[in-house]
DNA sequence: GCTGTCGGATACCAC
DNA sequence: GTGGTATGCGACAGC
């Protein structure tokens, strides 16, 4: 099964990077990469390099080349999709480069594009490869990543009963599945003798989900459970609050919103996570917000004033790096670099780096 | 002066409704409606009169008649003035009463139109009589009103050099004035021998105005502040706040944004204004925000965050009216309603009234 | 008009 | 994925 969900993620030619694009579905390459970029952030080990005055594209286009010299997987990936994720920057292109833990050599090279760029049939080629061999290298040498490959794989094995339902037309079913979380448990209640059973609210089987019963007390069978899959979702906590905009207190109640726990999937010493019924939420928020429709306005108002949020913020910095930078590159000196080179770096100071061919000092800054 | 400026708001056809229901000028009268319902808001003493399923016109059509009655002056607003300015609801229609604040008996009633009513000729004129009798009565009878007005016969009081010098073609000349307070002092500063006297920037006038050398040590004369009145006019720290979006702390760094004080005059005793220049305060919030376009965007994203709150609240407390009262009033009895007549309401509950003759059921809340 | 306080929402970090 | 804390902002009441 896991392995169905990465051998999509290979496939990378126009049309699937459009896919991928939409925030709501990313892959699950990309969602790794994305983790991976927000997790080397928070370590403070990501460099990003802010070019000066000389347009991005022009230092952005030797870094595959450098990654390939120096044997170093990259990828692109589409830059929507960082923007809203990884919380990155608004930048139409950029490149961060995620060094190793202990040696501070770099492991992999993520370039972030904007949508509009055109990529001949070779790059499409090359970036297929790279992404594979990005993807390989993700897998096995992050911790984190590893953690979550190892939930994974655990998950895979307390629903080993239903480990085949994936059905094929689910492009996205990893994540989906992993969200829904129905198959962290699928034992069926049946006592004997048969006819004290009570019977599926939507059916007459007597062959009850024992997670809904268990928890919710709730009486579907697991076939009415699937076909009826919009109601009998379990969402964690986090995903309520983001996506049906609930607060902690109205979570707190659980004689109007019960839950169920279960070990923590990223490491099991941490907080359980906590699965509410999608049937019982939903109830709530449009009960809450009026509707459906309300709901979705009011999330979008918010990611609105975020995007503005960051934008502000972003200008700030970006001014106050180009007051540092402009003094130091003259425009004799921008002008030689219009040649086409790769630019060869020195490091002339703490975060800033010069090419010794063109002059161009970029500076790096901890994000 | 202050004739000048009441006499404005007597005016009151369609062309006036229009310029009036602009948020930005309200004219005096409506800021003072508008006041005097905050304050008795604030006071818990203004009962607002919901009504359950019938259409809200049905209801009001009858306030002004029974105001007539009861010789209590009322007068329509434009509904969009209330809205912004006196936080008050999202309804096209609806009518408040404000108490005395001893007696309990009804001083004034105003009826917050919808922009699209039509009026007759009749009630236009009958509008103009009595938005001039609620004008008399506010302006004699509140104590908060009682209190502007005597601030701003002590403003008039100290400007006295320059207190003609407002423009006719000035229609909203009296709240432009107060937020420029330019007339708060305008001695000339000039020491002999004449030579030893500063020019102003602009032109070669010694007449240089004392207010913004003393606290601004700006050397401007007044003809030319007044022909620059846009980089030389005095902000109050809330208006900077408001319309510039910038932050106490911020405002606090006086080598950056330097300010003079002046007594509130609201109270005397209250905290001073704070006066900022507004040459200072634009060129520091075109820094903070990129641009004074972007500055109006940020206010606009703000404005709609306020509205979308407000209309959230709104709904919730709606609809749990709604739940309260739709019970009670049956399908049968609302029907007998439609027959035209004046409501005559008896008290049924706290709160709670109901029509003698077509049992409509209104419920009164505070605000 | 100014100030302090409170509640909501959001961002960040550690577990 | 969750819980805590820190921060910025809007609302409000008192002065
Ligand atoms: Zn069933
Ligand atoms: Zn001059």
């Amino acid at each position: 099964m896991s392995s169905d969900g990465e051998n999509q993620t290979m496939e990378f030619d126009q049309t699937a990077l459009a896919i991928i694009a939409k925030p709501l579905a990313p892959s699950k390459l990309h969602r790794r990469l994305l983790k991976l970029v927000r997790k080397a952030g928070k370590d403070k080990s990501l460099k990003r390099g802010v070019p000066g005055d000389v347009s991005p594209i022009d230092v952005l286009t030797h870094i595959p080349v450098l990654c390939e010299e120096a044997n170093i997987p990259y990828a692109y990936l589409p830059s929507k999709v960082e923007l809203g994720a990884a919380g990155s920057t608004r930048r139409p292109t950029c490149c961060v480069m995620i060094p190793e833990p202990k040696s501070g050599t770099f492991s992999v090279g993520v370039i972030l594009m904007s949508d509009n760029i055109e990529l001949s049939e070779e790059q499409k080629l090359l970036i297929q490869t790279n992404m594979e061999r990005a993807r390989r290298l993700i897998s096995s040498k992050r911790p984190l990543e590893d953690t979550v490959q190892q939930a994974a794989v655990n998950e895979t094995i307390t629903t080993s009963r239903r480990g085949g339902f994936l059905h094929p037309s689910q492009p996205d079913s990893t994540l989906k599945d992993t969200r829904e979380a129905r198959r962290l448990n699928d034992d069926i209640i049946v006592t004997y003798p048969l006819e004290g059973n009570a019977t599926c609210r939507h059916c007459t089987s007597i062959e009850l989900d024992a997670v809904l019963k268990t928890h919710f007390s709730i009486n579907v069978c697991h076939n009415c459970r699937e076909i009826h899959s919009n109601n009998y979702r379990l969402l964690t906590k986090t995903t309520v609050k983001d996506e049906y905009l609930l607060t902690d207190e109205e979570l707190a109640d659980t004689s109007v919103l019960p839950f169920m726990t279960k070990p923590n999937p990223y490491k099991s010493t941490w907080s359980d996570m906590q699965l509410y019924l999608s049937m019982h939420v939903e109830k709530f928020a449009v009960k809450k917000w009026g509707s459906l429709e309300a709901l979705q306005q009011e999330i979008t108002r918010r990611e609105s004033t975020k995007e503005a949020r960051k934008e502000k913020k972003f200008k700030e910095k970006l001014k106050e790096l180009r007051l540092k930078t402009r003094s130091k590159s003259s425009s004799a000196l921008s002008s030689r670099a219009s040649r086409r080179h790769v630019h060869c770096f020195e490091i002339v100071a703490a975060g800033l780096k010069r090419c010794t061919e063109c002059q161009l000092e970029v500076e790096e800054e901890d994000i």
